[in-house]
DNA sequence: AAGACACAATTACAGTTGTAATAGTTTGAT
DNA sequence: ATCAAACTATTACAACTGTAATTGTGTCTT
């Protein structure tokens, strides 16, 4: 995993597609971009080289043309491009992240439960982990 | 407020200091950046340059020096930049982005509790709100 | 008034990114 | 075998970034 590729905006959004199905066809890349991405062909396929050029991406023949497929994880770039933001904008406080975020969202009544259930296993976890000072 | 300029990794690191405490010089900038940091004084001062430009800082006279200010609000950038990584590695989805987060990251009892605290808060503020589904 | 010092302003330069256009190559059809 | 279609690869180019060096200017000193 060799400390990540930086991965662009532009850049990201190919990815996520790769990641969530592959192998994928440029083609097939271009169809399932959003709906909102006005990217010529030509220029999705700039992208796609990119990533290859940074080991974002491998690929496969097949038949006349080419299918790409991930060499690196989403969970290790979902993780550095967190712990960047984390820094760059919170100097790498989590926490005032968090309350920043919870203050500043609108969460559905199932989400707040879903992250209260997280919390309470965190807390037991946690103080098996580091006993509480 | 005007559609916040993009302030990029090493500008937000000037920012942060001067949004903490302001007016300051150049020279005082300088002092203040984490001492992990070696810029050069002029790699400094061409950052400074370039967020009067894109019109974050405005600067005073004093004496034989400038004094530099915030033109934009932290709380502006800080939801500007968290909506951009929001959408870039989340497409968007906070309550995924808070579940993620919180399970990758390690907190502090005390944090655990503030976020408990923000959470049940939150739930009542919106049952009344938006009246459940 | 002249020179030095301390700042600010301008210029530099390579790498990245957004956005393609154009050139090269392989393959299927005739 | 040749042409066209469909891909991939190469090239383009300006804006933004990281990282300064160099130049210009106002002020303090002597």
């Amino acid at each position: 995993m060799e400390s990540m590729p930086k991965i662009s905006e532009s850049e990201w959004e190919i990815m996520k597609i790769v990641w969530k199905e592959n192998p994928l066809t440029a083609e097939q890349i271009v169809q399932y971009l959003p709906a909102d991405t006005d990217w010529s062909d030509q220029t999705v396929r700039t992208f796609i080289n990119r990533l290859m050029k940074k080991k974002a991406l491998g690929y496969q023949k097949s038949g006349r043309s080419y299918q790409y497929y991930p060499l690196i994880s989403e969970k290790e770039c979902v993780r550095a491009e967190s712990k960047s933001f984390l820094n760059r904008v919170f100097n790498g406080a989590a926490g005032l992240m968090m309350t920043n975020f919870l203050e500043e969202t609108q969460l559905s009544d199932k989400e707040i439960e879903r992250l209260q259930q997280i919390l309470m296993e965190k807390q037991s976890q946690d103080s098996k982990d580091s006993p509480q000072s």
